[in-house]
DNA sequence: CATGAAAAGAACTCCTT
DNA sequence: AAGGAGTTCTTTTCATG
């Protein structure tokens, strides 16, 4: 991971369709030596994928929640993620250091679904307490930060 | 918007690097044909860019942590806003209809590093109160949702 | 709005340094 | 780890139904 992969890993995630070429370009390298790379870079867990970005609500999921979630002193939390995971409104899930174990965000069409879905989260063994809070707008969302430079090791070469 | 569109934003959210060829095989057209339902579905802000997916972990972002943030009932949100964007630490930032008027996301290298970060947002004029959480484990992120298929109107066309 | 053909460019593999 | 050459595939444009 040298300042090279760096620029790389930088202008793929502000454009994840650059093209090799273009890449090779920028980063003055061919393109068979920057396509070595990135397959490294993945390989190495480091680019985990590529993803369209999409406009939520052009796609008919207006609605952004996050919701806190209490679990009982005694729950199961393997099982617990599990059925989080299942729900497939569920966009993302953290485990959290308070009260509110974890905080999930979801995305749904109409206030009829949040209530449902609310209802089925709350509805899971071991959840004790939901709490939800509608976005009323999403400022920014997945904005890419520059790569620090002071590196850190990320296992196999 | 019809269900090859649909079809074709699903793929392209599963993997951005999808091939306009690939992508013609999957929905039963030529690439030409994918090719121009795409560039519509960008003009009209549907699909809004393509991003590397990236492990923070592995370029040094290894500390997530949620930030709620109260302001002053006098705050001018457009000053709060403005300052906070011009913080890269911060991945993303929702508008919520709480007490805790927003949600921010931030990574960052190091322990020290969050504690800067929290004393320059608690010192944005109009920011009253900060609540720190720290997420111990990132379940899942950004995992895209299926569209939904009682569609919404978008716009322009 | 989709197709087919044709030209340009990119990706991928192999091989050399 | 990078560059060069050659092959294959994709992208892109354009004319047509």
């Amino acid at each position: 991971m040298d300042e090279i992969d760096r620029t790389i890993v930088n202008l793929l995630r502000a454009d994840g369709r650059t093209s090799y070429a273009e890449l090779a370009r920028r980063v003055g390298l061919t393109a068979p030596s920057v396509q070595d790379r990135v397959a490294k870079l993945e390989k190495n867990g480091v680019i985990t994928g590529y993803q369209a970005v999409v406009d939520p609500e052009a796609i008919g999921l207006g609605i952004t929640a996050l919701i806190g979630i209490i679990p009982d002193s005694s729950a199961d939390h393997l099982a617990i993620c599990d059925k989080l995971g299942a729900i497939e409104q569920i966009e993302s899930c953290y485990f959290l250091a308070g009260v509110e174990c974890y905080q999930i965000k979801v995305r749904v069409p109409k206030m009829a679904d949040l209530e449902q879905l609310i209802h089925r989260v709350a509805g899971i063994g071991g959840v004790a307490q939901t709490r939800t809070t509608i976005t009323l707008s999403t400022k920014w969302e997945d904005r890419p930060q520059p790569i620090p430079t002071g590196e850190v090791e990320h296992g196999v070469d």
